[in-house]
DNA sequence: AGCGTTTAGGTTAACGATAACACAGATTAT
DNA sequence: ATAATCTGTGTTATCGTTAACCTAAACGCT
């Protein structure tokens, strides 16, 4: 008979086999202090009990609860959520179950969501920031939460960070461009200045420097959403009356409503403008869209992420990581066409 | 001072305000019977310290959790991720956290996922079940778990579940075809028959025998992977020598290279050949694919589905919700150029 | 004034599991 | 042969919070 309501617990295990709670706890976690035959007697026994340990009260008792959470901005973003897929599978190899807290586009929650992990007694944070927001890290560090701060960096903080080389991405962007011989872009900025942005364009003005192009020949349009900015009339107004020739866009998702603009008012793409962008989004669909797109694998970001979390989890003084993955150029289709247009 | 290593607990608010752990823990859940001068100052008092609760403390006296864990066969897949994005906003504004447990692919992980979410006391399941899997309902029946089964129903269980109306769904494609004048039917079936697919297929049926088209019209090709079967050979062989004009898929992800490998071959679509399928994946990029796709809101399913498991929390005894969402037919493009075909 | 009823708060015992310690009997070492 | 160690287990306290129960003062009412 159980002790209270139904719930299973380790004393009705101990009753049914004549032990106490202790011995039961130490059979389950395979304690080596059991021996073999009595520790295999008390598993099934438990198993045929149905016992199924309650990890709340195991967490508060021991303090790990072998839950990571993941604080995304958006759940509709694809980019996340092909991590997500990636993280959970490393992080269940690894005995741990993934708790994920969205802020649904709206970055006040931020600092909600953190506190939510750390009621929960989360293990550690896979943090996508989407600010430049240090009180959010502070409250990890009092409470002694490991964190890994992916995508971005912040200011001010030094912190286990893994991110994409969006300096040397953005660089490749105006590269590839200005080998292909444009000398006009629109370079397509967001309204929010991430850390990626900044260090996108910083590597794209490089690029422009070294091919001697002009500051005056790009332009920069930034702090519109791809819906509202690059309507067709839009798109097509910026582009026609200087000759513009070549568009940058910072993310995949602002690049596509932009293509299709041009398509629409008969412009093609990559033949008559050549479009770069971001996070290779449609990278698995080539026939989609002729866009080079610049990218690190997501699967690398969201397992070196958790790589890095594990290992500041074990040890909460090792010494600081930070991976800087490497970017591609990439698209079959466009680059074909675009060096044939050459 | 803090009592041992350094989380701020209920106590050291207490030492703080001059009150017993009781009373903070009262004015922290807002309990009506202190006086609002007490209470306002007791939360500023946490509120300075960095007070957080612990929810595994809570959750382990209380009962409740305010997790939701959600079970899923695959995170890389769209379908899934698109309302995760709304279960997630639904559970955050009733004042729950989202759990994801996910299979990897791998059916039998299912129990094991459902023994962690019991494991941490979630307050409820949002099962999509891959599998005719009744012993994990039965797990959960066990455990008084509330749950909700989506997108499939499971052989002999009755409980709560949301669903789109696959059998209506299945009736309209052929309907639309036999309309569209299509006589001969290849019908890309899946390796695992769930109960979506089955429904499909009865509906389908129906809607051939309304219209007169003889079984042997219909080329079933079953047991298939996207990848793996409709390599561009393989569905040319299939579509010429017998003059197949419509295929049926039943998701959209399996159409997806069907119609690539249709358009590499020269064939096109929707002139030469009519593509409808299921799930509409790609609704939202109108331009994408010519296809016909069937659906139901995925928005819908999971608020819907989030709804039905609130209500089964809140009463565990309240009597068995179904919910049945009706699907609808639609692509712009597709629909036009048929049309025009016709 | 006397008696019930709020009001504001304290006391105590859980929730289920685990860590730290204790300890008897068996085994080994010297 | 005796001390030292190991083996297998029980005892107790505790994690942080909450539920149930209790009390003392203040208040209202006839």
């Amino acid at each position: 008979m159980g002790n209270n309501g139904n719930r299973i617990t380790l004393k009705d295990v101990a009753n049914e086999c004549g032990y106490t709670v202790n011995t039961i706890s130490r059979a389950m976690r395979n304690d080596p202090h059991l021996p073999e035959s009595t520790r295999q007697m008390i598993q099934e026994t438990a198993a045929r009990l149905g016992y199924i340990p309650n990890k709340m009260a195991s967490s508060l008792r021991s303090g790990k609860s072998h839950v990571v959470a993941v604080i995304v901005n958006d759940l509709h973003n694809q980019h996340f959520c092909q991590m997500l897929g990636k993280m959970d599978a490393e992080l269940q190899s690894a005995g741990y179950s993934l708790l994920i807290l969205c802020m649904q586009l709206n970055e006040n929650l931020a600092q909600q969501l953190i506190n939510t992990a750390i009621s929960l007694s989360v293990d550690g944070i896979l943090y996508f920031p989407h600010m430049q927001s240090e009180k959010q890290i502070e409250t990890m560090v009092n409470h002694r939460m490991p964190f890994v701060l992916l995508d971005r960096w912040i200011e001010n903080v030094t912190a286990d960070s893994v991110r994409c080389d969006d300096e040397n991405g953005g660089y490749l962007a105006g590269k590839h461009l200005a080998e292909l011989g444009h000398r006009k872009y629109l370079y397509l900025s967001g309204l929010n200045l991430s850390s990626s942005q900044i260090d996108r364009l910083i590597g794209f003005k490089r690029a422009m420097k070294e091919y001697n192009i002009p500051d005056e020949n790009v332009r920069i349009i930034p702090g519109e959403t791809a819906e509202d900015a690059l309507s067709r009339g839009r798109i097509v107004d910026l582009l026609y009356p200087l000759d513009y020739t070549a568009i940058v866009s910072f993310r995949d998702e602002m690049a596509y409503p932009a293509v299709n603009a041009l398509r629409s008012s008969g412009i093609s793409v990559p033949e008559d403008v050549s479009v770069v962008s971001f996070d290779n989004l449609y990278g698995s669909n080539p026939n989609l869209l002729p866009l080079t797109s610049i990218y690190a694998s997501e699967s690398d970001v969201a397992s070196e992420g958790v790589k890095v979390l594990l290992k500041r989890i074990e040890d909460l003084y090792c010494p600081v990581q930070t991976k800087i993955l490497p970017v591609c150029i990439y698209n079959e289709n466009a680059t074909a066409a675009e060096a044939k247009n050459k």
